[in-house]
DNA sequence: CTATAACCGAGACGGTACGTCGTGTCTTGAT
DNA sequence: ATCAAGACACGACGTACCGTCTCGGTTATAG
């Protein structure tokens, strides 16, 4: 994932050398979000997280300054893989391509789409956790997104005056409202295809 | 509201006699959506709500099942005088309208955004909470708009073979994709304008 | 009882008329007495009372101040019969006779001894209780023992000079001893003739 | 006191390490005693207990089960240093020093009377804390002072075939006769002559 | 090749909130 | 006006987590 070049944990404060236990780190994260998909965020607590994960609190804490915390790196970490544009030159085809990656993510395994929403809400009374979120995941992947569209108009595949920002509403939005509304129960890939033709179709010529 | 015909308390358990205080009822929906715009919905106690109200536990815990629940009733009464889908034969304008009021509820007060995106994430952990929202907060407003479409439909102002869900997930979709991702910080009004076109774009004969 | 002359409820505030329901005194006094056999005094409350008398909270608080109260006049009334000291002119076999009555009343059968020894308890954060019991249970039995031994002394059978309040307190201090410290556990009459049998060479001429 | 041979604290569940906080446990057990003088042992609360003492419930219910066991040991380590039967060869000064101290300890001081009393009542339901006060505090007293009068059986001061325990009922009978009765209302010394006088006449040989 | 300084597990600690229960007061309707 | 029914404000219950804080015990460089 190109546009993180800094893999570092963002939230050290100031203990960590490289003393640290990456077997306790990978317990941790993988506890976490293995809890999240069983209860979801809100029930997941440190307290647990440190039981599965056969750590101590003391260490969660050194490392993070709050579950959410946590479990966006966790997130962070779990989806790194996945992500990474598309560039296959057939514009239709990668947005297909992403967002059915972005849809089985999200919504097809419970272990991101229940910790991310909870994340999300909380993200709402802790400032920084909200600067990482958006850092650390959202944003990079916005940019990848808007990318690929840039480059497409340089093609002049669409419209020099497309509406980047428009299209990416328009084929992410409904993604994230069938996630709150419709608690994963996403219909088929043919409305798939329905959505990235009326972005298309915002962006044409 | 016409499309909520069942106004009257849908958590009853089985104490409730006509026996209950509205004076209670009043103070603690206000007291809930109150707290909710000072710290969001995540710090809200039940106990801080019976503080502000001036009200027992018990009394909450009495006609309410949870948090959640106090949350979703305050919201549902909140949002009551505010919904309804106008009518006035120009759907492009009613669209608009109706996409406005719903920026400025959910996202231009504190009062409603702070607290519904919380409610959706206890949602995820709490089946009798997702129903409720569904039933209570969601359905009706869907089906609202959704009849808007359909009458515009039979008058021959849309495409007959339009997708009716597919333009309520075309509107929606980016008001929730802001709520969540943005955090409020919508941007003016000739987005929305942009949003309505193409959704009528896709309906269009 | 002649040393009760006065065997309306002592309690009584301001309602009392005469329409005061004799059906719902009853229940509530025989229910207070089946619950403190069942739990001990300590675990019963106004509440359980209430429902298991069929009868309201409201109608307990009108007519008595407080649980204590409760179980001080049901326990009155339940010992009335029981007492008045015996005298057959034989003064050994008469203490004897009431010890004997005493540690069956007190030991014997739960519904007595675990209700008074929670009731004296409460009596050390609550004067009027104690005062109550002081009154109602215990003074008109100390009195009638007094009396009993002051008829013998005159009569001759004891010292004119003997210490009748020593005396009673050598009867019935190892009673009350055994029910604080051995739980209801009384070992047999043998031992209460060699009590009685002491408490009469305490008194001898 | 030599009849107590195992000091360590007789309530430890399973968490118990030596990582205990003595510091807390003091400021428990101070504040415990301190709060019976003030209100008696009914009215004191866990709650109150844990404010006073600047520790949390939490601490108080990990090393005890109930406000009762904590009273307990509270009584337990307060008493501790004052009992201890004398002997000096003086059957008859030996008593009369024992019962002055008990008087004293158990009437004279609010903060031991007030406490025990109600933990007697608690006693009567709830097994374990029967159990542990027949332990801790009871038996061992008990045991000493038939030791003491067996002592001086064995040395020809009383009777061969003495009554230990029908003495002991004879000695503290009316003591805890009057810990109910008079609460605390002890009078003077004279009578406590008395009392231990006919309690070496029914040892007499 | 120590030794010294961190991390690490374990978990006690002072707190806050939980959801429940009991208190004693109050209101409603019926008898 | 009493009564049953029971809602109400209050406050304690005993539990769960929070985030902080010792404790020994292991590591793993730095002398």
């Amino acid at each position: 994932m190109p546009s993180q070049p800094e893999p570092s944990p963002p939230e050290s404060r100031q203990p960590d050398p490289q003393r640290r236990s990456e077997r306790s780190r990978r317990a941790i994260l993988d506890a976490t979000l293995d809890l999240c998909a069983e209860h979801g965020y809100g029930p997941v607590t440190v307290e647990a997280i440190a039981a599965r994960a056969g750590v101590s609190k003391k260490t969660i804490y050194r490392w993070w300054p709050s579950k959410g915390a946590v479990v966006l790196e966790a997130l962070h970490e779990a989806a790194d893989p996945v992500s990474g544009f598309p560039d296959t030159g057939d514009l239709r085809a990668d947005l297909l391509t992403q967002m059915e990656a972005l849809l089985r993510g999200l919504l097809g395994s419970p272990r991101f789409g229940r910790a991310l929403i909870g994340l999300i809400a909380d993200t709402h009374h802790n400032v920084e956790l909200a600067h990482g979120l958006q850092t650390v995941l959202f944003q990079p992947r916005i940019d990848d997104g808007r990318a690929r569209l840039a480059k497409a108009r340089e093609a002049g595949q669409i419209s020099p005056d497309a509406d980047l920002d428009l299209a990416m509403e328009l084929l992410y939005g409904p993604v994230y409202y069938r996630l709150l509304l419709h608690q994963g129960d996403l219909h088929g890939g043919t409305e798939l295809e329905s959505l990235v033709d009326h972005a298309l179709r915002a962006l044409a010529p």
